[in-house]
DNA sequence: TGCTGTATTGCATAGCTATGCAAAATAGTG
DNA sequence: CACTATTTTGCATAGCTATGCAATACAGCA
């Protein structure tokens, strides 16, 4: 009772009930062909009564175009990348691209899993919290398929990206931080070997040493919760324990904030400051309320579809720079 | 200098070089084939030369089997969702698989995205969150795509299902509400056409009221945080103030607290029960600690791969219920 | 070496649709 | 109505790979 049905129809099978030719189906299913609307309906009609749709993976073998946009994406932990996602696959779908994703062990070279989609002849490829390598980066541009990297800088030179005001960013954080009068102060990086952390991370340190500022204690909290956790217990456990921290991000500040405040008793804000990057949704929930800089979603995505999806100057690197503001909460206010 | 280099092989450029005929050239990328270890690497060192790498859409479209899955999502506000793509992505992967993901908005019919999958030949549909009209459903059935809802039951009799264990986890919640000693127990529902909720809802109600209790107080918060906190606040603002409220997933339960500690000052556990369900990560995180039953995600997903990707029974429809737990935290222990 | 049995190989075709080109049909004009 | 300009249609082919089948090469054995 389970043979498989192999009912599929294709567009001979219209045309024949239709009476009219196969391209006629063809054209019939082109918007902008050359049809009269008498035999497109005829063709319709058909086409409805044997439940056929036309084969996108012949359309896009034809054409060379398969409208399938690769993603790869790291740690869907962080919500930062869900929403992002969200908004990626809602911007393509508008645009007639359907999305391939790929979830990628955060920071890995996504390689293996970008071959099996350039198999698929993938038009573009959008890169998230992960890395290329820069042969496979120049096979991508060999085969005139662009590459754009969204919250991170590629090592490889081809590949274009969009990112956040990491430098701004992070240099208004270090002022506002001192401004509100914190002393010691420390930097919780993501994964080190990622532009973003490190982006943020040199702008903080140079922009507080710039201030007069000592150089900030710093530790390592891999962009994910258990690792921040562990850092910000680090920090804490220092004898000159820091009044101020700043994460590399919002999703391991809220880490920080609940060690802080349920490990060590600490009311953020006024016994230790601390701040992230990002403006996720969740930094202005009523527990946390983490002053940040933020990375606007959907004009980072809206960039990196347009560059994705204009077809010239695809091997020109173009490197984005969205900016964002700096949002104030009460998780970096001393005196309240 | 943007000319579209179009540089992509095929198989019959590959052969040339290697000097073997093209069949070679499939048989050397098809495991399994029948071709002399001498020829492959003939091939396998001109593939290398050349960049080539098979065309998956023409060979899915011989095939006629695409080795892509249908993934369409609701809402990724509720961690729910990220998360549950990320293990069904990684385990269709291991099967050799690649996930064609769409996210539709909460509770939408996925109609017109599907429509769009299906025209890529998908193998198999994999629904969270949503809906699916029925005469789609049977066009499914008539093209031998099997179609499964995790954690939702279809309307349309033909689908698969996989979903936690709603009855039993909200009979259990009920019982360890009313255990705990909570007298006027309320329920937040999701989004009232899903049965996910209904059912929780039904069991909820149904078990206390074998105890003896009322009818529980009924409120809406449509899966999503904004609703649920506006919900908690109307249950807040009656005159008789429930003492305790099952929420139709954490998710929701998170954003109860959130209302009941920062705007009504109230502690809970102790000043209000709040239970959720799922047992997403954040419900150990200190700062809401909820109260829960548990679905496990990997069983879950493993469950629909399977049934997914089982030939066999594709047109039985299969309703699997994956057992959880009942997990006791804070967020309902009153006498702490 | 000569035979048979097996492992490889190439040929030709199928799978489904889009599109250039020429033929046919239609519309337009006097 | 005759004739041209335009639109519509069908034919044939291309796009790339997998696979049945027949042909060839190879190995094994006496």
């Amino acid at each position: 009772m389970s043979t498989s049905a192999k009912n599929v129809p294709a567009a001979t099978d219209v045309a024949r009930l239709a009476g009219v030719s196969q391209s006629a189906v063809s054209r019939a299913f082109t918007s902008g062909a050359s049809i009269s609307s008498k035999t497109r309906s005829k063709v319709m009609a058909a086409a409805e009564e044997l439940g056929y749709r036309p084969n996108q993976l012949a359309r896009s073998l034809l054409r060379g175009r398969s409208q399938l946009i690769g993603v790869v994406l790291g740690n869907m932990e962080n919500p930062f990348f869900p929403l992002a996602l969200e908004t990626l696959s809602k911007q393509l779908n508008t645009h007639g691209h359907k999305t391939l994703v790929f979830t990628n062990e955060a920071n890995q070279q996504a390689d293996t899993s970008i071959e099996d989609m350039l198999n698929y002849r993938v038009d573009a490829l959008i890169l998230m919290a992960t890395t290329l390598s820069s042969s496979l980066a120049e096979q991508c541009q060999a085969a005139g398929i662009p590459v754009v990297f969204v919250n991170r800088i590629s090592h490889a030179m081809c590949c274009s990206s969009v990112t956040g005001d990491n430098d701004h960013g992070a240099r208004l954080i270090a002022q506002h931080l001192v401004d509100a009068g914190y002393q010691r102060i420390a930097f919780m990086a993501g994964i080190e070997t990622s532009s973003t952390s490190r982006d943020r991370e040199l702008a903080f340190t140079d922009a507080l040493i710039a201030m007069g500022r000592d150089k900030p204690m710093r530790v390592v909290g891999h962009f994910n919760r258990v690792g921040a956790m562990q850092a910000m217990r680090q920090l804490l456990e220092q004898a000159q324990r820091p009044d101020a921290v700043f994460c590399a991000n919002d999703h391991m500040a809220m880490a920080a904030i609940d060690v802080a405040r349920y490990e060590y008793s600490l009311t953020p804000g006024t016994d230790i400051g601390i701040a992230g990057f990002d403006d996720i949704p969740h930094a202005h929930w009523p527990g946390y309320d983490i002053t940040t800089y933020s990375q606007p979603l959907d004009a980072l995505i809206s960039q990196a579809v347009e560059r994705v999806l204009s077809q010239s100057n695809q091997y020109d690197a173009i490197h984005t720079v969205v900016k964002g503001n700096l949002i104030m909460r009460s998780s970096t206010s001393p005196t309240q």
